[in-house]
DNA sequence: TAATTATATGATTAATTAATCATATTTGCA
DNA sequence: TGCAAATATGATTAATTAATCATATAATTA
């Protein structure tokens, strides 16, 4: 596999690791949200919701409009859902295996 | 989603997300392999490379067993490359995209 | 047992990342 | 014009991460 591609994707998987970020995600699969209801329903410091979303653009994950004062934020391929979906089943069946383990003892 | 889901799910993401560890995650594709063919093939630091093998360990995406000397590592679980997988999609479909764009012009 | 091969680990350093506070900017509205 | 709401950004700090060198450990073989 190519060097640059490697970085590319560690790029892309970069960005997705920091479960302030994947909450953000979440909030998104319903569609275009409100940074401004992002805030509160992540509790989270406005400076840092807005740092993270900034990280999340530049690794073009997601796109903004402006909407008189508010930013509207969605993703920019639904397709980042997939990735993070693949990721679920990836523990979910980790901790299956690890069930089944158990119950044998 | 819950809390507890989103920091496994980001645990998993940042154990992908660097190249050198992607790179030899990708050497894994064919099966179990010795850490003494990875060094060479990756041209990494012996103890760097040792590093990465242990961080990979500990988020559970490997394992190892000794066979005298040498260290053989293998994917846990090979669904880790359907994840991986979904990454290359999404890069070359943005790639594609961005192609179209450009022709557009 | 001594030497060799393969791997791990302690210590250090540089770089990156996340969080926070204070402040700046932008837009709409009274 | 001046205020309020929403967001961005500079500065700082703490924490984490990756890389490297030197050295330690473990297994094999002469």
């Amino acid at each position: 596999m190519e060097e640059s591609a490697i970085f590319l994707k560690a790029e892309v998987l970069k960005a997705l690791a920091q479960p302030t970020r994947l909450k953000i995600l979440e909030m998104l699969r319903g569609g275009e949200r409100c940074i401004c209801e992002i805030i509160p329903a992540i509790n989270g410091e406005q400076s840092n919701i807005s740092r993270h979303i900034s990280v999340m653009q530049k690794s073009h994950l997601i796109t903004t409009r402006k909407d008189g004062v508010k930013v509207m934020v969605k993703v920019r391929d639904p397709r980042v859902f997939e990735i993070l979906d693949k990721v679920g089943l990836f523990l979910k069946t980790q901790m299956q295996e690890q069930t089944r383990l158990m119950r044998a003892l």
